[in-house]
DNA sequence: TTATTATTGATAGTAATACTATTACTTTTG
DNA sequence: CAAAAGTAATAGTATTACTATCAATAATAA
């Protein structure tokens, strides 16, 4: 997996920057720190100007890459997908029964990232956390339908479709595989919520996982085995 | 259930307000117009200031009953919650068949908001849409844990603590039924929103609806009929 | 090598937000 | 009728979310 990664550029939509962050140091900079400072102030705290301080640059160099802090949250999320994306198609490519490449799909769509691939920049742990409690941030918003248009979720639109094509291979006659694979992948960042949070509406936590949870769900759901 | 209702004040923790909006009219007011006012703009753009040109009021009037916004979206997603809560301890009360009792209140608590009841200021319809593109911002903060603390979730926690013991109820053997509890909560709320915005990631629309999704997806979980 | 251009940093400025404080006016209630 | 409570109006503060300008520096092209 490292080194399938290593020479891979997750592209995201050019629209969601004013300049392309990998072009320079200060770019890949602004992203990597962002995804630390988000995860710790929460991105409503979150201000450039904060970011500016903490990589010792100024909040108006920033701005000359993101229009602003919202853009650059499509931006993580995107390439959170777009890498999401990359490990389903890798892990899976190989399979050939489509049960067990369900199974390997669960998997990789399910789990925690434990490590980070240190393939970029970017740190995929952390920003699975910021995923987790903030993505739903990057659409909840009154501008969903016109950014919808101009392609800023294709990526994870992309991705669903994908795990819906491999629920739909498993059992052709179940009527909602894409409520199902958008179910599991909102509700996987869901349960690891409440597992920090709540644990008192979840199973999740140290002995149950969202994984065996989930595969449970979707093994039931399409009346497998 | 209009009447039933008719009497009944649906109480949200007392730390939500500065001073309860139930108490006189502007308070009522406030609440009524803030849920109008916060499905036009959006959280996002919503401000006490707005609202209270909107109603004729003083800005500072409304800090007299919310500390801010946030507190106030808490105090209306807790209200929709507990008013959900009663709906469905209502319509199963009579139920004697766990399976029926499931039924029903995975009826209630899937289906969209059609009407309002009429029973106070508040309207349920606009109330319900608030909570399909508002209430993760509720939670999905830095202050969850604090704020979970005291008690300000309490009532959503108990109404998925509702629905997991009427999953219990029918399968006692099932290993995850908090998860499926939340899973169906949230996930409503998500192919809700998915319907209006992301047609292409759900199988939900015109035909099929969130309480068929649901319904089979939970059946099959647990292995009924 | 010099001139040109691009990149970044520093500073200043604006409108809006999210409040707090004060004062005055108007109801309600005792 | 007086006191108290509730509300409105105004002003003020710190912060946010930017935009604009200009200087300094680094990269590159002539």
């Amino acid at each position: 997996m490292h080194r399938l990664l290593q020479n891979l550029k997750i592209s995201v939509h050019e629209k969601l920057y004013v300049k392309d962050p990998e072009s320079s140091d200060l770019g890949k900079r602004i992203v990597e720190n962002s995804i630390i400072l988000i995860e710790q102030l929460g991105f409503e705290e979150f201000t450039f100007k904060k970011l500016g301080i903490h990589i010792g640059s100024n909040e108006s160099s920033i701005y000359r890459y993101f229009e602003n802090k919202h853009k650059l949250l499509l931006y993580l999320t995107s390439w959170y997908w777009g890498w999401m994306e990359y490990r389903l198609v890798f892990s899976t490519a190989a399979l050939n029964d489509p049960q067990q490449k369900l199974q390997r799909a669960l998997e990789v769509v399910t789990q925690v990232i434990q490590e980070d691939s240190n393939f970029s920049h970017i740190n995929e742990v952390v920003l699975s956390k910021i995923i987790i409690s903030e993505y739903s941030k990057s659409y909840l918003t009154k501008e969903v339908d016109a950014e919808n248009k101009e392609g800023y979720f294709l990526i994870y639109k992309r991705l669903v479709t994908r795990l819906r094509e491999i629920i739909h291979d498993v059992n052709p006659s179940y009527p909602y595989p894409a409520s199902l694979a958008s179910t599991v992948l909102e509700g996987t960042l869901h349960q690891h919520f409440l597992k920090e949070h709540f644990t008192s509406i979840t199973d999740c936590g140290d002995t149950i996982s969202p994984t065996d949870y989930f595969t449970h769900l979707v093994h039931n759901t399409l009346n497998l085995k």
